[in-house]
DNA sequence: TTATCTGATATCAATATAGTATCAGTTTAT
DNA sequence: ATAAACTGATACTATATTGATATCAGATAA
């Protein structure tokens, strides 16, 4: 089971590499190149980023990029609710017999702390607090 | 995002079913038709959750499967790796220039958290867990 | 000795994910 | 002005995963 798709990978990285490049554009070729994503396929995803209002374009040479809202208010938990649907356990997991009124459901109700928690999780995880956890690893590049 | 696949809640759903069933064989029609489970999809999970040792099988008439452990010992985390893998949040998330070194990399180490905790949770949970809750709401059937 | 079952396997359909290609239009630099 | 470096928009293809069907042989019970 795979919790993150390669868009919502790519998603997070390009938005990373924007928010680390301060004020100046970064084309989708430059992004792409760095951080190994298909060409094209960061173009597609970069216009749903616009359409999500995380980024805004320039075009024409020397266009390129740029991350449009503070990092730290990107959560995850939005890109993969944009790129992979709402997490959820499953569409509603006893019917029937089994589960006689949806309302009252407790096993529902178990199953669904585990969503709470997941969702939780990668609502604390923002694209700002990676990129703090990435400079601290990194050391501060010689500026 | 999906967190169960049909797969697995049919499996849930079909192993809740015989382990209410003390002792008696139930078919797979019985089940197919009980859980709204399309009867041949079931009858190939009925051979996997054979292999699993989850139940065991008795061919020719007035034959059917029977749960073959205690529900307490099966949990869903079983359930969900055998049928859809290990929970995994990807496969690396930050290459090259971002992560540099794979060992230490601490966004790496913050997101697998949360696969712990998923996996956790459902470890937690088992067939006999269930099982009981169910019982409980449906209150006991006059017996 | 037939109706009711499982074992085993093959095939197919639907959907989701991942990746590619193309052309028009905008901007910068020369 | 015009070529080079870009994005906007969209259509397409490939691959993988998931979900569902179909078939036939063999076992068992009544
Ligand atoms: S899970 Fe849907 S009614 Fe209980
Ligand atoms: S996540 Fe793979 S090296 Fe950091």
């Amino acid at each position: 089971m795979k919790v993150l798709t390669k868009k919502t990978d790519y998603a997070i990285r390009a938005l990373l590499m924007l928010a680390a490049s301060n004020g100046r554009y970064l084309s989708a070729k430059a992004i792409s190149d760095e951080q190994d994503i298909p060409y094209q396929f960061l173009r597609g995803l970069l216009q749903e980023l616009i359409r999500l209002g995380h980024v805004v374009s320039k075009e024409g040479a020397r266009g390129g990029f740029m991350i449009s809202r503070d990092p730290d208010e990107i959560r995850v938990k939005q890109l993969i609710e944009a790129f992979q649907g709402k997490v959820q356990v499953s569409e509603c997991m006893f019917r029937k017999q089994i589960c006689a009124n949806r309302a009252k459901c407790v096993l529902r109700h178990e199953i669904m702390r585990i969503e709470e928690v997941v969702n939780n999780e990668f609502e604390r995880i923002t694209i700002g607090s990676l990129l703090h956890n990435l400079k601290r690893i990194q050391g501060q590049p010689p500026a």
